[in-house]
RNA sequence: GUCCCCAUCGUCUAGUGGCCUAGGACGCUGCCCUUUCAAGGCGGAAGCACGGGUUCGAAUCCCGUUGGGGGCACCA
């Protein structure tokens, strides 16, 4: 039987990396396998849904390159992909357990629940349903329907031992009687997310279950519930946490952890793919820098590590940085234009293709094209602090020296005038350090920049003199 | 409270009883290269949570302790 893994995210707008790693996992499985990726938005909770929620999950997926074989926009057999339009399967579903007995209606109202959890929470016993509406005679329904009670229906768990086979977390097992009876439908009707997951599994004939290890003691009861319904279970592959630099999990607490974040921060899908891969994960070699097709090759499911990965900002940026200078001068170029355009730069295409090897082992995100090339694209130059230090400590006349030797460089590459600064430096009695950065801030308002005369011949003469003798007053 | 999961450098990891004087990577750090900043090259510091077993031999197996995390919802 072929693989088939799903994804099942609830629309969040933005997906955490926590969850994207889960996704990532889920889809090499599948493609190691040569199996089928399945997208399947879990929206049951319709009140705070909005399409745009959605969108953006599936804008997250596509950035990233995790495309679905099934799901939505692309449709499939098992369509629609949607909980909040798949009611007709729990409804037949849900009849399907009441009729055989492994689902029954349960009248018990919040408060009386409540304080029965307390009471047996007291008593020192673990504090799940007591089963008290498993077997109601039928006055007693009456009884409670005379009242108006509206019931939710509770799926019955199997009595005896529960046993998972984890790829990850290997045999796990709940004694009997631990995993009480829980709820599948709402008062109001509406189906809980420990039917619709196990219905829609089951119908989607998923083979592999990739998800977070919090829903570990969720997979008894999918069982439970696929078995009832005279299927056969996935696999379940329950993955650790991803948690902050403080070992917590990953929340809004840490700040900017969604994809879109580090997306607008200048991440590439390359390194996010690549370093999420190895975050919990690893080839079993000393491989770290891996293309997808390499991670698609290697990866296992079973060699992915059971404990809580932290998340590691400073080695995503690394890995950032070894995808930017893998691109090629035009991909770099066009992925850049978005930042500077955004920051209110103008670009001139041109002039930024040529740029991108002057910066392209400079630059952690792409965010920082605008920092390092700012100077190229706009002439309102304003010095920073270390700037205005290196030109006020310039001897006197060093400026207007510099403009007079580079308004007499015989041509206007970067071989030339790098020629005719060491000339101007020598004449002063500097060496390069010295004798070049008052150059450097006077063109580019920085004591830090590209290579000068590379930038400068990008630059152009006309404006780099202006430059120059704007700084002398 | 109870059940479950987890425990190797600061971080991600390799390691499945002898190959471990615990390997790699990020970060940190020294040197080299160098027009600034990077990038790159070569070095360095840094770890098996603790206590008991089992064994000729344990990071590796078992038990306990401690410390984290998760479940026990008409949330997913």
């Amino acid at each position: 039987m072929s693989v088939r893994c799903r994804f099942a995210p609830a629309p969040s707008g933005s997906l955490h990396v926590g969850n994207v790693r889960s996704a990532l996992f889920s889809w090499l499985w599948a493609r190691h396998n040569g199996g089928a990726f399945v997208l399947r938005v879990e929206d049951t909770d319709t009140s705070r849904v909005t399409e745009e929620a959605f969108l953006g999950v599936l804008e997250d997926l596509r950035w990233l390159g995790l495309d679905w074989d099934e799901g939505p926009q692309v449709g499939g057999p098992n369509a629609p992909y949607r909980q909040s339009q798949r009611g007709d399967h729990y409804d037949e579903s849900l009849a399907t357990l009441l009729a055989a007995g492994h689902a029954y209606r349960c009248y018990c109202s919040a408060e009386e629940l409540e304080e029965r959890r307390e009471a047996s929470r007291s008593r020192g016993e673990a504090p799940g349903y007591d089963g008290r509406c498993r077997s109601l005679a039928t006055e007693q329904i009456a009884a409670y329907e005379a009242e108006g009670r509206a019931p939710v229906v509770r799926f019955r768990m199997p009595d005896g031992e529960q046993v998972i086979h984890d790829l990850v977390k290997g045999e796990v097992r709940w004694a009997a009687g631990e995993l009480r009876d829980f709820v599948i439908v709402r008062a109001d009707g509406s189906p809980v997310f420990l039917l619709a997951v196990a219905v829609d599994d089951l119908a989607m004939g998923v083979t592999h279950v990739v998800r977070g290890d919090d829903l570990l003691a969720a997979a008894p009861r999918n069982v439970a519930v696929i078995e009832a319904l005279g299927g056969t279970p996935p696999v379940y592959a329950h993955v650790p946490q991803v948690v902050g630099p403080d070992r917590k999990p990953l929340s809004k607490r840490h700040g900017s952890t969604s994809v879109q974040a580090f997306r607008e921060q200048g991440f590439l899908p390359e390194a996010m793919v690549n370093y999420l891969a190895l975050l919990g994960w690893s080839p079993g070699d000393d491989r770290e820098r891996m293309t997808r097709d390499e991670l698609i090759v290697a990866f296992d499911l079973s060699r992915v590590s059971s404990n809580p990965a932290a998340f590691d900002t400073e080695k995503l940026t690394w890995l950032n940085n070894h995808y930017i200078q893998s691109l090629d001068d035009d991909d770099l170029a066009a992925r850049c234009v978005h930042f500077l355009v955004e920051a209110g730069v103008g670009v001139d295409p041109v002039v930024l293709r040529q740029a991108m090897p002057l910066v392209k082992e400079r630059m952690k995100t792409l965010a920082e094209v605008v920092e390092l090339l700012r100077f190229l694209f706009s002439d309102d130059i304003e010095l920073n602090d270390k700037a205005m230090g290196i030109l006020a400590k310039a001897p006197d006349g060093y400026l207007k020296a510099a403009a007079g030797a580079l308004d007499a460089c015989p041509g206007w590459d970067a071989e030339q005038i790098s020629h005719a600064l060491d000339g101007l430096a020598q004449g002063a009695g500097l060496n390069r350090t010295k004798g070049w950065q008052p150059i450097r801030a006077a063109v580019t308002g920085s004591n830090v920049s590209p290579p000068l005369p590379e930038s400068l011949a990008l630059l152009g003469r006309e404006r780099t003199l202006e430059r120059v003798r704007a700084a002398e007053g």
